[in-house]
DNA sequence: TTTAGCACTCAGGGAGATTGAGTGCTAAAC
DNA sequence: GTTTAGCACTCAATCTCCCTGAGTGCTAAA
């Protein structure tokens, strides 16, 4: 069967009634739109089409239609029109980001926090490095009573621990310390770090060989680090003042399943060609959020790092104005992380006791 | 009316069940309980008498009685036995204390995690630092193209940040910076950084005067970071996996309260004489947590850190489990952070780039 | 090809009726 | 004086039945 553009325009007049209002509709209500000149029964005929070529469903005989998956995804390829963010809007999300968005420190999880906030849905965020993490160097700063170690990676992330150190060891020691570590474990994945090499390194190492093992142990925590990128999930709350989540169980089988190792296997999915991405439903990869939709948006801020930014909601939801938004705050991210006198390695050590 | 010991007997019959079946319980099945030997018309007496001291409640005519708020408190002052911890339960409290708190890192939002696991409830924790917040000592790192700014607070946490150089200065000018530095704004809270005293680092500073306000910025933001305490919340869903969230209105009211914000206030309620604080719902000073009960603890570790651990739930809640577990889990984040040969001094330092 | 008309379906909602757990009170038993 | 048995009463919860109305599919006429 053939999809004219009459069926189209249907299909679409259907999605998004079914995005405002949650409720199915039927042939009488989409004849009584004003773009609509045609009459119920005409209307009719054409659902029975849309619904055998799989663009509809119907919950039950005697209730209108609603988008199926696949109808779902003709909408966003096809029919959906672009969202114009209004002027408050663009405003708000302006002063939103600056004011919030100061400290890159837990920008992250800020970020989720706005989008949640924006759009209404829980929202998720993902910092993610790439790149091989080796240390690049190690510094020793001593201090009273003891030392701090710096480690610097490739990728210009910087980490330190505060150190006690044993009494015999001199200044001097540090030194020696120093100049072995640099010698033997930069630009080295931890893989690498082999017992051998640790020996080796403990018996160059003069009198603070005991030091050995608490700064290789440190290193390799580091590196590990590195590699395993930060999720947040904030807003979980918002999707229970969506209708389809009125139903408890249904609501509690899906906010279970936001946690952070499902939602962290989200970004894999992301075409790189593609910045945005929309996952309706039954194309979602992760089992938990088969009944869903997950929109998502790349974002890169300076070398070495990329993030991820996006919301999970009921299949229902208003694509077209949610990645408007999503877009607008990548793009206000990028430009504002990217464009920065000083080097986007932007330091931030957080310490403990 | 004097509270015998038989009406205790009643009442901790009575909370008891309900916790354990969240419905209310009626004077038969009291009496049907092995260590009941009066009939169910004397515990009917028994309860109205209850019911008139308002230590119970009557959801409605027909229905049993439930436990008030007053009757869970006197539950919990008085007549709660302790919960041991069975062997298995030790075992693996142990097992996944040691095996996910490995590293300090975000030692914290996974000691969440496992409270939440553990009581089936969402969790909350947080870990403040008290002290004055003064930097006690920079130092600075050339590298290529740029330097590392490393600024060590009193509480000795440790923070540092990667800084371009401008091309005019040299390294000779960064000694000089480091030694201005070190003789102007150690020792001092951030609200003392003022401009006349900022304006005459730069003046000392020589051709590194151009970097002071970023110097001043990073470092304000270290100390400000420093008042701040870190709360993380997990395991809302679990929320719903309870009764008396069956209904979405409730559930989400609840879930929307439970932000951080709301959650960074109780913290400072907890008793210093006692570890273990209990609020049992209406008793709760945040008007979002009215309707629940929250249990938490407090923990050491090390000087200058200060953590809670806690979880919100019904009312209904098995206090005593629930403490039993807090508590040992207390006990041992205590006992692994307190008792390392390092210094809880224990650095580790997050770094965008 | 479109439209009007009509019989049919079925979820949702409301009005009783029914059930049964639980109560309070009274009078007898201990 | 305390405890217990008995009984009438209450009331939420549940079930049943019926009605309503939105929506459909089909047919026949325009």
């Amino acid at each position: 069967m053939e999809l004219t553009e009459r069926k189209k325009k249907i299909l679409r007049a259907i999605v998004e009634s079914y995005i405002r209002t949650a409720e199915p509709i039927g042939s009488k209500a989409i004849a009584a739109m004003p773009e609509m000149d045609f009459s119920s029964a005409t209307i009719r005929n054409e659902m029975a089409d849309l619904t055998a070529m799989g663009y509809l469903e119907q919950p039950h005989t005697s209730a209108g239609r609603i988008p199926s998956p696949a109808g779902y995804r003709l909408y966003i390829d096809e029919l959906m029109q672009d969202y114009r963010l209004t002027v408050d809007e663009t405003h708000s999300l302006n002063e939103a980001m600056t004011s919030r968005l100061q400290e890159f420190d837990n920008a992250i999880s800020q970020m989720g926090k706005l989008v949640s906030q924006m759009t209404n849905l829980p929202a998720y965020a993902v910092a993610s490095r790439r790149g091989s993490a080796t240390v690049s160097r190690f510094e020793i700063i001593p201090t009273a009573g003891g030392f701090i170690l710096v480690v610097m990676t490739d990728s210009e992330d910087v980490k330190n621990k505060l150190i006690k150190l044993p009494l015999h060891v001199t200044e001097q020691d540090l030194k020696l310390l120093s100049a072995v570590l640099n010698a033997s474990l930069t630009d080295l994945p931890a893989e690498e770090f082999t017992p051998e090499l640790l020996n080796r390194i403990s018996r160059s190492a003069g009198p603070a060989a005991s030091l050995v093992p608490v700064i290789v142990d440190f290193t390799t925590h580091v590196l590990q680090a590195q590699q395993k990128s930060e999720v947040y999930v904030t807003g979980q709350a918002k999707l229970l003042s969506h209708p389809e989540y009125q139903d408890v169980g249904k609501a509690h089988k899906m906010l279970s399943g936001l946690d952070e190792d499902v939602i962290s296997n989200l970004p894999a999915l992301v075409d790189p060609g593609h910045p945005m991405q929309i996952l309706v439903g039954p194309e979602n990869v992760a089992e938990e959020l088969k009944d869903t939709s997950v929109v998502m948006t790349r974002f890169d801020i300076g070398d070495g790092m990329q993030g991820m930014i996006g919301v999970v909601g009921p299949t229902r939801m208003d694509y077209a104005q949610i990645t408007a938004r999503l877009s607008y705050f990548a793009e206000g991210l990028a430009r504002m992380f990217g464009k920065q006198e000083l080097p986007p390695a932007h330091e931030e050590n957080k310490e403990e006791s």
